[in-house]
DNA sequence: TCTGGGGTCCTAGGACCC
DNA sequence: TCTGGGGTCCTAGGACCC
């Protein structure tokens, strides 16, 4: 029978730091976002005490202090790297491999032999590659791989949900929040049909279930019973939208600083199209601010001829801004979303194209290398200007020790 | 007076994920 | 005072068409 295996890395961004840094282990240490804003990962020292994901770090300041808890900024940079390193180990694996987020991979195999023998040998290399601990669900669904995972965090690594008996047990005994694709709103809505665990929800009636939660709750259900729904997407799809936004270190009020951030914005979410080799048809701004415990956002988007060149998207932003920018509101937060994506290399013809179209894309072609090879940023167009009024805070990053030769770490051998 | 039925496309918002 | 950033999918409702 096929089988899949979700890998996971435990408490990934906390993980990262502690391969570099030992002195980390067995301390409470927590990863901040953006401005220092909410806590991002955790390690098992920092959950026991009590400190929730995404939490504000203001609301634990106190417990921080209280309890030592060393706290990070994030360096997504390295994260990144060594998510790459991880997939390279998992390629040896098995036949297919599913990158579905920065920590966590699906792979595929024909069948279960030896399957749990395999998974406990992936996890001891990337161990030794990496350094970084994983965690491996074993099922005949996603869904159950995916909780499986979850549970062999507790269980020494590797979790197989390969028997339909032990699945029963270990479903009844878990909330049905803990499923993959269940949070509280539809937790809330499957209640009053006295559905709380994750059997009571895979034994009832596919009627309710389409029902209260629709077509994607119906699927989970038949992927906990075995029937797997969800297919393994090797090849990523297209994705469908790019989106580039900030939260600001303090309010902002003027619209020259809300379009300095957004040029950088433009150039960033205008680099990532290139690299993907794709352009946009749609531009969207919007600018966020609060109002109380609700976040507000003003926006709009244009519709515009397929492009990926930096100028004009910056060019573009900066007039959506000014259609929606209000004098006297205190912005907290802006970004910019490219939709309508195509393929920059079957893009239609190009009615109106005067000659720019090229010369800009061998400009935007160099600047990307040059930012490639020296370090992002180095290069930027004018607009971008550096962040005046609008920067992160970001109190203690650590050096991106695999990916820029100056901060490549020192080690001293006694002989 | 009587006011169909089926379809598509688009958009905004909700819900969820990591 | 201080609340991330980047995504996906689904649904409902409106506009429009024949």
């Amino acid at each position: 029978m096929p089988a899949f295996a979700l890998v996971d890395c435990n408490n990934f961004f906390v993980s990262c730091e502690r391969a570099f840094r030992p002195d980390l282990e067995n301390r409470p240490v927590i990863v901040l976002s953006n401005n220092d804003g909410c806590v991002i990962s955790r390690s098992e020292e920092a959950k026991s005490l009590g400190v929730g994901m995404g939490v504000p770090f203001f609301e634990i300041r106190p417990l921080v202090a209280e309890h030592k808890i060393v706290f990070i900024s994030a360096n997504h940079e390295l994260y990144v790297d060594m998510s790459r390193r991880v997939a390279n180990v998992l390629t040896r694996h098995a036949p297919v491999v599913e990158n579905y987020s920065i920590d966590e991979s699906f792979l595929t195999f024909p069948d279960d032999d030896g399957l749990y023998e395999r998974a406990r040998a992936a996890r001891a290399e990337i161990r030794k590659w990496t350094g970084l601990p994983v965690s491996i669900g074993l099922a005949p669904t996603k869904a159950l791989a995916k909780l499986g995972s979850d549970k062999a965090k507790k269980n020494g690594g590797v979790l197989s949900l390969l028997d339909a008996a032990l699945r029963e047990r270990i479903l009844d005994e878990t909330p049905v929040t803990d499923i993959w694709g269940i949070a509280k709103r539809s937790a809330l809505r499957l209640a009053p049909h006295g559905i709380r665990t994750a059997g009571e929800f895979m034994r009832a009636r596919d009627s309710l279930i389409l029902s209260v939660l629709g077509i994607g709750g119906l699927r989970l259900a038949h992927e906990l019973r075995g029937t797997s729904c969800l297919n393994l997407v090797a090849a990523p799809p297209e994705r469908q939208s790019i989106t580039v936004s900030r939260s600001f270190g303090a309010p902002v009020h003027s619209l020259a600083a809300l379009q300095s951030a957004l040029a950088v914005f433009a150039a960033r979410a205008a680099e990532r199209a290139r690299r993907h080799g794709l352009r946009a048809g749609e531009v969207n701004v919007h600018l966020g601010r609060r109002e109380g415990d609700r976040q507000l956002y003003d926006g709009d988007s244009i519709r515009v001829p397929p492009t990926c060149d930096t100028p004009s998207l910056i060019k573009t932003a900066k007039a959506l801004a000014e259609k929606i920018y209000v004098e006297g509101r205190a912005y907290k937060k802006a970004g910019i979303v490219l939709s309508g994506l195509e393929r920059a290399d079957v893009s239609q013809a190009e009615f109106f194209d005067d000659g720019q179209t090229e010369r800009s894309q061998r400009l935007s072609g160099a600047v990307d290398r040059i930012n490639a090879s020296i370090g992002s940023g180095a290069l930027r167009y004018g607009g971008e200007t550096a962040s005046k009024g609008w920067g992160s805070r970001c109190e203690t990053q650590s050096p991106c020790w695999t990916t820029r030769w100056e901060d490549l770490k020192a080690v001293r051998a006694a002989m």
